[in-house]
RNA sequence: GCUCCCAUCGUCUAGCGGCCUAGGACACAGCCCUCUCAAGGCUGCGGCACGGGUUCAAAUCCCGUUGGGAGUGCCA
């Protein structure tokens, strides 16, 4: 045995990348960067009929986003277990000719009826014994010794199966392919994998699997089965029924950095009362032994809340450099996946890169996801605002709106153009009255932005302009009457 | 059904026999700040599933009950 420890993470291309796929593999990723160790990325693609090829790309861009890159040297792969079919059969082989499996030629359905006929669910065993060779239609099945079978868990301690509720089940399918458990295990030894980290739904068939192990002469690795994410019934996050694609989460404008700090949360917390820490504290502090056990729920809302926290963390700079994707319509897309619209509000042509950076300050601390940018600034970049009626209807009810803007109108045209000035000026016109600035700003803001709420107004209108400013007043005028 | 796993505020968690009248975060409510909305600050709401043990002492250990979950394929 060498010392170097070798995790593995072992996807299959079946769809978009999962995101309690994205917590195994930083778990794995973590702990070999921990120990110096080797992380090994295995494509399992033997599933024909589900397997797309660019879902393997998929993967390697997924992990890269989340820092798991394939040009770190702790990296290793992609290994594509189809490449590894001659291992898989010829370790069968072996398990056949040393008497741990066996073949049979029973039909699922003939097995169905045994197991009724018998009131027992599952396979009996029958051809243990009957000494068939192998042939078309015929399945290779291991014997499952008598006994005890324990399972050291990393994150669960000891678990143990008695070997009589385990069937003989099977290695290869009747056209002679692998079965996962078997190409599983066998990819494992070809790759010299020390520690299998994956989800607790594994667990359960963990005993076949270091059976195998047994009985390819090899030692078993030091498993660990880490909880399961679950939805708000609680319920197995499935592709089919939640959000779960971490395209889709990125698409978003989900930052990487608070992906993996949420998802490192579920499970687990890092020493101290705060949960955002950067991912050198998440390395040095990460244990599987500390790793909770029960399943935990993907709080969408408090990825958000990560997420907004990582955002006003940024530098302007940094805010303006990570919004440039939605802003010039470039968002990564997710073809399938209902996803925020990656067209800008606006043509692209009229997008003003110097504006946006005056009042990217403004917009920071009120968005949480960066798909959210583009319909706040929407109104600095489209020729007229997009007005909102409701809100419309509702800032010019009041008696003073109409009179009032008419008056901020003939202020503004002389103002100095500054953000104190035009506050100024707006003021006195409430003054005039009676109305607090609060109410005030109402019809000023709809007039010019199209909606009731915004960034800080004044600074908005500093930036818009005073021509633009007093243009948007008239056509607001207007159609007001 | 059978096998296995799990059980602290609504949610994510800290806690690993005394430091716990159980701490933090998200969410929620209120207040402050304030040109809207946020952000920020402060305060509040809210939990050890239940029943037995063990112990001077249990959220922490043991057993049971109940309740969740996963697996049970010639899917992975």
């Amino acid at each position: 045995m060498s010392g170097t420890p070798r995790y593995r993470f072992a996807p299959s291309p079946t769809g978009y990348f999962h995101v309690g796929g994205a917590r195994t593999a930083l778990y794995n990723w973590i702990l070999a960067l921990q120990s110096d160790g080797v992380f090994v990325l295995r494509i399992e693609d033997t599933d024909e009929s589900r397997n797309q090829p660019q879902w393997t790309q998929g993967i390697i861009d997924a992990l890269a986003w989340i820092g798991i890159n394939g040009s770190d040297p702790h990296f290793e792969g992609p290994y594509f277990q189809s490449a590894y079919a001659a291992a898989h059969t010829a370790a069968a082989q072996k398990l056949f000719e040393s008497g741990h499996a066996y073949y049979c030629d029973l039909t699922s359905e003939q097995i169905q009826e045994r197991a009724k006929a018998a009131g027992k669910p599952g396979y009996d065993g029958y051809s243990r014994d009957r000494g068939l060779s192998a042939g078309p239609g015929r399945v290779l099945r291991f014997k499952v010794p008598t006994g005890v079978t324990v399972v050291h868990d990393e994150v669960r301690g000891e678990v143990s199966f008695d070997n009589s509720t385990i069937e003989d089940f099977v290695l290869l399918r009747g056209n002679g392919s692998p079965v996962f458990i078997h190409a599983n295990v066998v990819d494992d030894i070809a790759m010299g994998i020390t520690n299998v980290v994956r989800a607790e739904e594994h667990l359960p068939n963990t005993p076949k699997q270091q059976m195998l192990w047994q009985a390819l002469g090899k030692t078993p690795p030091v498993w660990a089965h880490v909880p399961v994410l679950v939805n708000e019934q609680r319920k197995k996050l499935s592709k089919r029924r939640d959000k779960v694609a971490l395209e889709q989460y990125r698409a978003e404008g989900v930052v990487a950095d608070a992906m993996v700090n949420y998802l490192m949360t579920l499970g687990w917390a890092p020493t101290g009362d705060t949960e955002i820490v950067d991912f050198a504290q998440i390395v040095a502090d990460f244990r599987l032994a500390s790793v909770n056990h029960s399943s935990a729920f993907f709080d969408v809302k408090k990825l958000g809340a990560f997420n907004g926290e990582y955002l006003r963390k940024m530098s302007t700079d940094e805010f303006i450099a990570a919004c440039e994707p939605w802003l010039s319509g470039t968002a990564p897309s997710v073809p399938g996946v209902e996803v925020t619209p990656t067209m800008t509000p606006w043509p692209t042509e009229r997008f003003d890169r110097a504006v946006f950076a005056r009042v990217a300050p403004l917009v920071q601390t009120r968005v949480s996801l960066l798909s959210e940018v583009p319909a706040m600034v929407d109104f600095f970049f489209l020729a007229d605002p997009a007005i909102d009626t409701a809100a419309f209807d509702k800032a010019f009810s009041a008696e003073w709106a109409r009179p009032a803007l008419r008056s901020m109108r003939e202020q503004l045209g002389s103002v100095e153009w500054s953000v104190e000035a035009v506050k100024s000026a707006v003021e006195a016109v409430g003054a005039s009255f009676d109305v607090k600035l609060g109410k005030l700003q109402a019809p000023l803001r709809v007039a010019t932005t199209g909606r009731s709420v915004g960034p800080p107004l004044f600074e908005s209108l500093e930036v818009l302009g005073r021509d633009e400013t007093l243009r948007r007043i008239d056509a607001a005028l207007t159609r007001a009457g």
